[in-house]
DNA sequence: ACCTGAACACCGTTCAAGT
DNA sequence: ACCTGAACACCGTTCAAGT
């Protein structure tokens, strides 16, 4: 039938209507300012009609955090493509992360302001399913990239470290940073000027503690984040202003600012 | 006045019953469990008389976190009295964490429930700024250490490198290390059977990474965590049953359970 | 078959009325 | 001066009634 795919498409237009406006109340006025009447109220349709799409309110704000997860997966699997050394290319994947939290700096709100409790004990088994293999497909590629290094050489993890217990904890620095960034109280709380860059600097240094080859006074990785940049982000990292003009050229280390 | 202290005590106790009525239903049913209306009819006062105490729901809840905050950070008092060399104490600081994690579980789920920007929201202004200067000076204490490390030669930060970065990061991996271990899908979405052991790993790592002597492999620090133990928190442990019947004795390190 | 919105069962919060 | 609980202004969710 061909009015049966109109109709699916429809159903599609309708949903991502719904998630739109929902994520500007959200954006806007926080958990408390999301409710259903203001949703039907800005879309034109009843409340009633907004549980043929999401099981509840909380359903709603988990498929608002995958669609930002899905989009943070597709910039992490482009990076991980980057040609050099593994762990150039973990590298890469943290500067997809750190892109994101910049580029599209509302999806990283969104997914501060869902990330509780609350909401994960409201949405459905389905949405949350959804998010589980989000999360499981991008911790995939980072083990992955922490296998090959072992593999090559680059890296030899003494017990009871394994690749897991790495990208765990080099996520712990990632999420929890990023989360700093969004908080209540910039600056934040411990005294750290710019979290993004506490980030930067914290998986820099765990990396070197595991001893992951070549360590970072071996290599020059901030040149390295602008061949990432240039090689896999050139417009996003335009758009952002943070690619040096001559990144092709080979440079001596910038003089860092006091 | 005499009536006037007893008055006021008499307040404090009844703030207590609400607090510790409130907690029952946060830890049993969640965020949305918790109502006003519960927590008068569990201790016999009018919903109207809760507003004297606490401005709103999320109040009590940010309360019942401070308290758990107040205890933590005692905790972490004693152990940064630990004798030892400059990281030893930071480690006597983490293990004063893990410690609480463990023994008092349920103030620290209180914490994770409550961990959500809908509460800090709705939260008065007092409560927050108690939270604040709650986590003030659990870091300043870290950073102390951190800052100590420095000036005995311990450490050598490399810019962009600062005490306050170390000690960033160092939280993101306890915090969200522990997080993880409350998350509603154990074994972690990641792949770490133990989030604890996880965080242990990954801050000794991270202070490897900085250069913070003496280096893992330059001294046994599952050794010091055992004098730290007992030293510390001989009472603690010996309920957790963390702590070698011989811990004083000279031993070598065990080995590993596949 | 699909949409609507009245109806329901709760919420948090306030405040006039009591003691 | 302090406590109460009715009253208020919302919520999320359901489902009989419409189209």
């Amino acid at each position: 039938m061909e009015t049966a795919a109109r109709r699916q498409r429809d159903l599609r237009q309708r949903e991502t209507l719904f998630l739109d406006r929902a994520r500007k109340f959200l954006l806007s006025h926080g958990y408390h300012g999301l409710t259903m009447d203001r949703i039907a109220q800005a879309t034109g349709y009843s409340r009633g009609t907004i549980y043929q799409h999401f099981r509840s309110k909380e359903d709603i704000i988990v498929a608002l955090i995958n669609r930002g997860m899905a989009q943070r997966l597709s910039m992490i699997e482009r990076a991980a493509g980057f040609q050099g050394r593994t762990r150039e290319r973990m590298q890469a994947v943290g500067e997809a992360v750190d892109l994101f939290m910049r580029l599209y700096r509302d999806d990283a709100r969104v997914a501060y302001l869902g990330n509780a409790e609350a909401v994960m004990q409201k949405a459905s088994e389905a949405s949350l399913n959804t998010m589980k293999g989000l999360l499981h497909q991008t911790t995939a590629i980072a083990t992955g990239i922490v296998r090959e290094a072992i593999e090559v050489g680059d890296l030899t993890l003494k017990p009871p470290a394994t690749p897991e217990i790495l990208i765990f904890n080099l996520w712990a620095i990632t999420e929890e940073g990023h989360a700093s960034g969004m908080m209540w109280t910039p600056p934040s709380e411990l005294g750290v000027s710019n979290p993004l860059d506490a980030v930067i600097n914290g998986c820099e240094m765990l990396c070197d503690g595991y001893g992951w080859r070549p360590l970072s006074h071996e290599c020059n990785y901030s040149a390295a984040r602008q061949r990432i940049l240039g090689e896999i982000f050139p417009e996003e990292s335009r758009k952002l202003g943070i690619l040096d003009a001559d990144w092709r050229g080979r440079r001596k280390n910038r003089v860092v600012s006091n």
